[in-house]
DNA sequence: AAGAATAGGTCAATGTGATTGACCTATCTC
DNA sequence: GAGATAGGTCAATCACATTGACCTATTCTT
């Protein structure tokens, strides 16, 4: 059984079954990142949405639903449920702007602050733990190439 | 204004970034990703299962209705849909199983192979990009953290 | 050969989540 | 006071998946 291009052939089939692994390794990472926190949140009836809102509160306390609108990209309609949710079980709270009354600053609760804390901390830990485990030189070069995969993606 | 643990806390808030920075570049690297391939599925009416199922059906030729199913974790009504309109589309051919007439064999038309050639193509095609410009160590360092994040999923 | 099991298909009801569109209040700006 | 703006809400609709029941064709079992 002659072969006439052995190298190119392997190095072809090798190439494409390694990208292929890249593709699927990365579908379980994203897996892996978001199962923990999904489980958390879903003893609280709440899901990703909901983990969303938080996350962004936390990280600009005061925002505006408008403002929240815009960074989670979805009609004030999707948006108006889960929020009424978190502030019934009493994990956002909302109140009126001081310099405009009709908007409504959104901030998270103690508990509130508790919780989302646990779930982004819960995925944080986990690229911590891979980043540690790889050592510096090696996150470095995961910032490179997951970085340039992202780059065609506008913002 | 005297700090006490600058060292530490810096240390802390660089952490914290640097992992919420990871977080958020893994996001956009995937949707970097499946946008193409989803543009070009949308120009056919067809969405990501429809790719999805291409996709497997490229890699194991033949395969079964159930076992399609059993891979991509639907029912079998949720994958009967996308199912048939491959098949008009012309993308997929079923035919009986040699062995066993209820079984039905699934495979790629002419057409069909060449449209997730393109697709998962593309796909493939970025991840080459960005290991070809990262070079092999940081490819092989991309691997361990991504392998490492992954490693929770049970398979 | 009869009966049970299996692969697959289909109809129906239901649920979830999101979308568009219209309309409403309160508030601010000019 | 008129018009614009932030936000809320009702309603219809759409996309998609799920469960459940039932049906055919075929194979396996005894």
């Amino acid at each position: 059984m002659p072969r006439k291009t052995p190298e190119k052939t392997n190095a072809y089939t090798h190439d494409h079954s390694r990208l292929i692994d890249a593709w699927r390794v990365m579908h379980y990472a994203l897996r892996a990142v978001i199962a923990e926190p999904d489980r958390m949140l879903a003893k609280r009836g709440l899901t990703r949405v909901h983990h969303r809102i938080l996350f962004f509160v936390a990280r600009q306390p005061g925002m505006s639903v408008g403002e929240l609108q815009a960074v989670l990209d979805v009609t004030k309609q999707a948006l108006n449920t889960p929020l009424k949710q978190l502030q019934t079980q009493g994990l956002i709270d909302l109140s009126k702007a001081a310099h405009d009354a009709r908007v409504r600053r959104i901030e998270l609760t103690a508990e509130g602050a508790s919780l989302e804390a646990k779930l982004t901390g819960e995925q944080l830990q986990m690229f911590a733990e891979a980043f540690a485990h790889a050592g510096e030189d090696a996150t470095a070069s995961w910032f490179e190439v997951t970085g340039k995969l992202a780059e065609r993606i506008a913002r």
